[in-house]
This record gives C-alpha cells, sequence and structure tokens, in this order.
DNA sequence: CTTCACCATGGGAGGGCTTTCATGAACACA
DNA sequence: TGTGTTCATGAAAGCCCTCCCATGGTGAAG
C-alpha cells in the first residue's frame, strides 16, 4: 500500500513524515496554494470540478491546515473563551457549571469552533483579562459570571472582543446577554405554596452579590406582595448557593416555624431538607420544600424535589451560538435572550 | 495623561488604537525586534540594563505578542487540549469531572498554559481527534477517558503530540499516566468491613469497560481472598457510577441480604442509601455502606458517608504538569504516577 | 468580430513572531 | 599593537496561511 503522506516530495525537498501544507495540496491537485485555500474556506469562487478534486486529495492524506497560520492570516482563531468565576463557592459541588459547559462545548463543535476554558481563580485573574483582550487568542468570550459588580466586565466592555454574559447585567443594557427568567420561576414557585394554603413562606436566598440571587428573591417578594402577604424578615435567610451554607440557612430559619421554604437553588434544597428532616419534622407536611434548577438528582431524590426547571444547558448553547453569530455578523443588534422558567411538582410540596 | 497607546505611531503610518506588535516595542525602548522577542521569552542573552528597559515600555502599554505568530513562529502554542469523553453516563451529576476540570487548569494557569476543553460526543470524536492530532492547535492533550479500549488513544498513540490519560491504561504501558491505586483503595474499604466483623459484604462496581471499576473490583476480591471468603456473586452488582444505576443496582441487592455494600463511587453510595432507607432498613446497623471519591458532600450527608478518598483534583493538576513537562523536555523516560486513596471513616460504615 | 462582463484561477504581499547567523564592541592575553 | 573570545545586538529568513489584485478564458450582447 503506498501512502499518499510518505511520497510527498516535500517542497524544501526532506521527505519525511511531517505536517503537510496548503502548498503540498495544491501541488497534488495540480491547482495553486490560493484555491486550496478557497476549497477549504468554502469560497464560491471554485469550480465543482476542482473542489472536487482538491477534496479528495486532502481527504485522503487527512489534511487540517495549521490553525496558527489561519489565525495569523485572517485575524480570526474560531477559539472562544468561557470564563468561569471560582470564587463562586458551590463551583462545583452543584452541577450547574459544569452543564453550562457541556451546552457551550456542544454547540461550539457543531460550529466548527472550540472551546479555551478559563477558571478565573482571583490571583490569574489579571493575567486572564490580559490574555483574552490582547493576545488574540480568541474571538470572543463568554462570561458565567453572574457577579453584580464583576470587575472582568468593564474590562471586557472596554475590550474589543464580542462577548456574552450568561446571566442579566443589572445596569449595563448595552451588554449582550442570555438569562432565564429567575424572577418569574420565583415567583411560580412561591406563589404555588401560596395557593396551596402555606402561609409562613420563608426562603434561602442566593447570594446577595450575583443577580440571579436577587432576582430569584425578587419573585418571592412579587408573589407575596400579590397575595397581600407581608414580608418577614425572620423568614428570609441567605445562601451562598451551596450544600454547606443551605444546611445553616435551614438551621437559622427552623426556630420560627415556616411551613414552607422556597431554596434559591437545588443544592441548597436538599441540604434544607437534611436540615428539616435531621430534627424530626416531615416533608411536605410540616415544611414544604421548592428549590430552584431541576438538577438531575432532584427527580431521584426522596422526596423527590419539587423545583423550579431552567434550562441550563440550554443556556450554555444558545450564549455560544449568539457568541458565534456576532463574531461572524459583527454590526447588529444587541442580543438578548430570556429562557423561560417551569415548576416541576413533585413529591416536597 | 498622555496614554503611550495613543501615541505610537504606526509603522503603516495608522494612528488608530489596534493591537500593537513587537516592531512597535521595539521602536519605543531604542531596541530591534529581535531583542524585544528575546526579553519575552527569557532568553539569556539580553543585558539587564536592555531588559529593564523592554520591560518598562512592554508593562507600561500592557503589551501581549500575538499568540497565532507566536504559535506559528515557534510551532507551540502553549495550550493544552482537555478531552473529557460524554459518554460516560455520570458525566456531570457527579463531580469528579469538574474536580478534574479544576485541576487541570490551575496547574495551567500556573504555567502560562491555557486549555482547550474537548467533551467527545460520539457524533464529532473524529473531527476532534483529526484537529487535535494534525491542526497544531495544541501542544499535548489530557484524557479523561478511563474506557478500556478507547479508539482515541490509538490514534493519540500512532500521533506526534504527547499526552496523558487519567486513569492508567490496561494494556499499553508506554503511555504516560497519572492514576489514583482504585484497587489497593478499594482493598481497604472492604477490608474494614471485613475487620469489623461483617460477613455479607456486597458490592456496587463501576461500569465493567471502564479501567477504574474494574480495578475497584479486584481490589475487593483481594480482600474476601485474603480473609478466604469466597465470592459470592449474588453480591455483586454492575453500576454505571450514576446515581440512577447505583439505586437499581442496590434493590437488585437487597433481596440477597447483604450486611455490607462497598459502592465503587460516592454518588451511587448515596443513591444505594437511598434505597436501603426506603425499605426501612439502618445505616450502618442493619448495612453499612462505603463509597469511593470522597466528593464534598459526603462529609455533610446524613448519614456522612464512609469512603475512600481519592485526590481527584490533584490528579488533575499532576496530569498537566506532567505534560507540560513532557512538552519542554521531550525526551526522557515515561512517566506514571500512582496516588494513594485513603479510607475516610465516618458514620455509615 | 468587437466589447464587455463574469468568473475561475494564480501570483504575491503581508500577518507578527522566532531563530539563525553575522556583526562589532569589549575585554583578555600575549 | 595584534589576536582571539565572549557576548549583546540587529538583519533577515522563514513559519503557513488569507486575501487582494491581476490575468486570461468564456459567453453574451451589440
Amino acid at each position: 500500500m503506498s501512502c499518499p503522506l510518505c511520497l510527498v516530495e516535500r517542497s524544501n525537498g526532506t521527505r519525511n513524515r511531517m505536517p503537510l501544507t496548503l502548498e503540498d495540496i495544491a501541488r497534488l491537485s495540480g491547482v495553486s496554494r490560493a484555491t486550496v485555500s478557497r476549497v477549504i474556506n468554502d469560497d464560491i469562487h471554485v469550480s465543482e470540478e476542482t473542489r472536487t478534486k482538491v477534496l479528495e486529495v486532502i481527504q485522503s492524506i487527512n489534511f487540517q491546515p495549521n490553525q496558527a497560520a489561519r489565525s495569523l492570516a485572517a485575524g480570526r482563531t474560531q477559539v472562544i473563551g468561557l470564563v468561569i468565576p471560582t470564587g463562586v463557592s458551590a463551583l462545583f459541588s452543584d452541577p450547574y457549571f459544569p452543564l453550562v459547559i457541556q451546552g457551550v462545548a456542544s454547540a461550539c463543535n457543531t460550529q466548527g469552533y472550540s472551546v479555551m476554558l478559563w477558571l478565573a481563580e482571583p490571583e490569574y485573574e489579571r493575567q486572564t483579562i490580559s490574555q483574552i483582550l490582547y493576545s488574540g487568542l480568541i474571538d470572543g468570550v463568554i462570561v458565567s459570571s453572574m457577579l453584580m459588580d464583576d470587575p472582568l466586565l468593564d474590562r471586557l466592555t472596554d475590550g474589543k472582543h464580542p462577548f456574552i454574559t450568561i446571566g442579566r447585567h443589572p445596569s449595563n443594557e448595552n451588554i449582550n446577554y442570555v438569562d432565564v427568567d429567575n424572577r418569574v420561576g420565583a415567583y411560580q414557585g412561591v406563589m404555588y405554596f401560596l395557593l396551596t394554603g402555606h402561609r409562613r413562606v420563608a426562603t434561602i436566598t442566593g447570594p446577595c452579590n450575583t443577580i440571579s440571587g436577587q432576582d430569584r428573591y425578587q419573585g418571592y417578594l412579587d408573589a407575596l406582595h400579590e397575595r397581600g402577604i407581608p414580608l418577614a424578615s425572620e423568614l428570609v435567610e441567605e445562601g451562598g448557593f451551596s450544600d454547606a451554607t443551605g444546611y445553616l440557612a435551614m438551621k437559622r430559619l427552623l426556630p420560627h416555624r415556616p411551613d414552607a421554604v422556597f431554596v434559591a437553588s437545588d443544592a441548597m434544597a436538599f441540604a434544607a431538607i437534611r436540615a428539616i428532616q435531621e430534627v424530626g419534622l416531615q416533608i411536605p407536611k410540616d415544611i414544604a420544600v421548592i428549590g430552584f434548577d431541576d438538577i438531575p438528582s432532584a427527580s431521584t431524590s426522596s422526596p423527590a424535589l419539587t423545583t423550579v426547571r431552567q434550562p441550563i444547558q440550554r443556556t450554555g448553547s444558545l450564549a455560544a451560538e449568539m457568541l458565534i453569530d456576532i463574531i461572524e455578523h459583527p454590526d447588529t443588534q444587541p442580543r438578548r435572550i430570556v429562557l423561560p422558567t417551569e415548576l416541576v411538582i413533585r413529591s416536597s410540596a
């Protein structure tokens, strides 16, 4: 068997197996380098015949153009950055970020983009930003930040790269984002409590420096307000989205005898359930619980968790699609998407 | 305030704000482009005086060299790939992969490398491989595969890129890897059961097409064998590392009245505990449970989970460090590391 | 038959960096 | 003063693409 790879006489005279270049493909298919480039980039100005011929050669030797050269010449890298702050405490004990990552990665896959991952550990953040902004490594950035006042965003706004945040920005309305309707979602959950006869509805909120935390709390307030129920501040406890903080928050809530708790994340909801069960109370009889997220284990836990479902993975893939769209069609309107949530009723409420 | 960025008269005559190049830095600091390059790359042949001068200019305008150009010229990208198979069912309902990712990312951060993430969805796998192998996008790959017969590995072996697997390879002993001592870890857990008087020790294994699944099962066998206890096949059930599979496996085990269960992952162990509690049995009185991983929630669950701790994040960071070492010092011996595990005794056994 | 438009193709100029090689200054030693 | 070494520096040749522009061939229109 003769392998085309080995028969190629390189332009520089060597013939050992090394990366082929456009020039090699050009020679093998009897056209110029420019034409091969056109074929690779799906340029319209190539005859069907030539295109076929070139593609055959490319496939037969499994040619992949050098990305660095492409980036340098074209000024685009076909890479997007995904920035996730490790400051967020629950980072990886909660399937939220993994699902976002999965969504982003799969959308990028289908569009021929690669994903560069930055876990923005505070000590490297400066360096990270510089890399993002000035090194030309990537074409755009997705920031899954959720923080109210992330300095990263200011830097990005100043920079020249397109970017998208997952989670809306509280003030700057020129920023492209995809978000879920946290406020309405929370409202739905709390309203369900109120409509099923609960009167002392407590909440464990997300961290107050996150937008989603605030939005969900706002939804809680909305529901109370609509039913004319005054806010009882002893029934509100701040959590940090993590298991541990949820557990402690519930402990603080218990003495005030809530008959229901709306919890701003499923991870915290499971912790709250544990805290409730540990003091011998029944769920949902004594205290009903509704979470937020609908992570996979919500349906299999016991009791199965009633929760507000948000399409986490979809959020990631939409963000990626929007970003790529912006990269490829720069001068269009700001893009914002807010995905709906859905109350999934199981047995904890 | 005069910003140096705006005062620069570009070589091409334009003076709008655009990426600076080595040439600009060279002009501003009165040296040649080559010298600036040397400074950036920590070349030894630069006088202290010149180095300081150039560094000052670089910092004052926050210069970042163009990565594409560097990669093209140097043939290195300072990027490593991290491949995670999404075929693994428990992918993200289990904090295992997130922790690995975190370990890899933070090690890369400190060494000035970036991480490119590939979730190897089967349908894109071919394309993924080609990109990895031939496009020059990355300098090396970490594969967190664990599958017995991952075709990816064969392709990588044929390719020219250095790579490391997380989890040893069952047959090819030329592959660099970092692994934890799954077999001894499992042995420790099961032996603890046996030494504390349990006689009907069951196990929920990992998937039999994963190496870690097999190794842990082997450790189970080792312990039984050492104590002269015959293997009871009805006490062995295969799981898939996921919550759901763990739950079902435990259901199948219950009729055979085990007095202890060694479960190959914490996620499955929690599911098993649920299944046990649902039929009204007590843990650890009726059935003791030991898991594997020591994920964060193991210490906070109730009952707190006795489990075999493996240093997941460390595994990731070690893999990254080894890979970078190989990239920068190619011709050295194969590198393998097997990290020890540790039995963490809590209240489920 | 001429003119023009259109379009496939090739030539070649970059894109910003690294790296080799040449150069010349500085210094030591004879 | 001459010879040789050492070493900081600069000039320039790539690295492999993309993309602009020029070219020439074809077919339609006049």
